[in-house]
RNA sequence: GGCUGAGUGGCAGAGUGGUUAUGCAGCGGCCUGCAAAGCCGUGGACGCCGGUUCGAUUCCGACCUCAGCCUCCA
């Protein structure tokens, strides 16, 4: 497959994609800091990258995804402490809690999930070999600090110029650093905080270095293909490359790959702002399907914008992809029937992985299901079945179709047996031609939410 | 200040140098006891100003506005 084209953040462009080795693709996605619920934005990156790893290997490649957690640092330390557990029981629980998130999202799970505390032997070996080969100097204060000025290349994934930066305002004066865009490698334990022996005394790494040796231990020095948020760009990605490429001396990584961010009011999603909405409040109110189509519906490089609306935009949109699915079996045997469409579905994904495209080609597929279900061709079921499997590549339309049309959510809704029942007295009144009582009774379960279609087969329902 | 990216019809959101995105909403029709769903048809758009071109929403330049990064952040 030679087709897929990615915008890679370190050229600014579209380019083919070609894998280090044919059929194979390892890539690496930044993962979370684990002292806090999800929100959406991190549900953004994981469903984003769930998706292209989906549809790489729906293309037949071989697929190593890694997605790192970040189980030690500042925040975490200071969130452990306010909340008088231990570092180890927070991270625990919001890894797990992380994982549960991630599931009810229908986020496969990564291929290797590794953990920065668990990864200490490589992050101290690639610090020994900066310190080695001279890109990394102890401070003053007993930290170890990489040398920027030492790398050629800083700046290249950003776009930035060192000295650009030096003009920059915002750059902490620290007496220890020989420069104040030089980053720390290695933290020199503080009393009362956790810390693991190093040739550089006690203490933990800095976040950057962790990311480099995760990466490079799972996948080796140079690999396919390195995500994460937009944010994470600079300096976090710009820092990887400096690390690893000196470190190693080989190339790090062929492609980057950002998402843009979740949006609230035209402002960023974001825990320093506070405007963020969990993963799982979101789920109190919407399915995870609903979310997972409202995160597809828009290309992963844009923002989105976070609102009940859009939300319930993608509610709708589901309903009318589910309502062309129902009644009909799909094909076991998938014919040519679907090729078009597949086709299509392939060109848009293809084009950096332009899931709206896609999700375009899936409206169009079930109104040509739409148009063949009462005909008596087997069209409709074969085209049923590739619409399944297309949207499966999406992670999407999983449900059985009727049963994501009756799933309501609320607790307090109308059973289904007590619908059932009025559907009952409704039809012994249509039989009767007594329009008012059938017509009342529509408009009770109407105001209960949920909506009749009489059809030929009879009166079938859904919840709206 | 430096560096990115973006401004599309009522809303959401793709894309393209000249031809229908798609979904929701609207309008007309078919179907229906009436509806709903579905199908058919239909109106409505590309921030502002210049330039290139036979022709630009699409390319180039200026401008305006917005967002992001430059500090922890997906």
């Amino acid at each position: 497959m030679d087709t897929l084209k990615i915008h890679n953040s370190l050229t600014g462009k579209k380019e083919i994609f070609v894998p280090m080795e044919p059929g194979r693709v390892r890539m690496y996605v930044c993962g979370m800091t684990i002292y806090d619920y999800c929100h959406l934005g991190h549900a953004r990156v994981m469903v984003v990258f769930d998706v292209v790893v989906r549809y790489l290997r729906s293309r037949g490649l071989d697929v190593t995804y890694v997605r790192n957690i970040t189980d030690i640092d500042d925040k975490i330390i200071q969130r452990a402490n306010e909340n008088g557990e231990s570092i180890t029981e927070l991270t625990d629980r919001f890894t797990r809690i992380m994982h549960e998130d991630a599931e009810a999202l229908g986020i496969l799970p990564p291929d290797l999930e590794p953990r920065a505390t668990a990864s200490m032997q490589e992050i101290i070996d690639m610090i020994q070999a900066l310190v080695d080969k001279g890109y990394a100097y102890q401070g003053g204060n007993g930290d170890v600090y990489y040398d920027v000025s030492r790398f050629d290349d800083y700046g290249r994934l950003s776009g930035k110029r060192l000295e650009d930066l030096r003009a920059g305002e915002r750059v902490a004066v620290d007496e220890s650093k020989d420069d104040p865009l030089d980053f720390v490698l290695w933290k020199a334990a503080k009393p009362g905080e956790p810390s693991w022996p190093s040739p550089w005394g006690d203490g933990r790494p800095g976040w950057h270095i962790e990311c480099s040796a995760m990466s490079t231990s799972c996948l080796g020095a140079h690999f396919d293909i390195h995500g994460g948020g937009m944010d994470l760009k600079f300096p976090h990605h710009e820092n990887e490359i400096a690390q690893s490429e000196a470190a190693t001396g080989e190339p790090f990584v062929n492609v980057w790959m950002h998402n843009g961010f979740v949006r609230v009011d035209e402002e960023k999603m974001s825990k320093s702002l506070g405007n963020f909405f969990t993963v799982r409040d979101i789920l109190q109110r919407y399915r995870a399907e609903d979310v997972r189509y409202f995160i597809l519906a828009s290309h992963y490089r844009s923002p989105l914008n976070y609102s009940q609306e859009n939300l319930e935009h993608g509610k709708a949109a589901l309903t009318r992809l589910y309502t062309a699915l129902r009644g009909i079996e799909p094909a076991a045997a998938a014919g040519d029937a679907g090729d078009a469409w597949v086709t299509a579905f392939n060109a848009a994904m293809d084009d950096d992985f332009n899931t709206p495209e896609a999700i375009a080609v899936l409206f169009e597929l079930a109104r040509e299901i739409n148009r063949q279900r009462d005909t008596d061709s087997p069209r409709a079921a074969v085209l049923a079945a590739c619409l399944l499997e297309l949207g499966g590549i999406l992670g999407l339309l999983k449900a059985d179709p009727e049963a994501h049309l009756r799933e309501g959510g609320d607790p307090d809704a109308i059973s289904e047996a007590d619908i059932e029942k009025l559907i009952e007295n409704r039809l012994q009144a249509r039989k009767q031609k007594n329009w008012a009582e059938a017509d009342r009774i529509r408009e009770e379960l109407e105001a209960a939410g949920v909506v009749l279609e009489d059809g030929p087969a009879g009166t079938t329902w859904r919840r709206s």
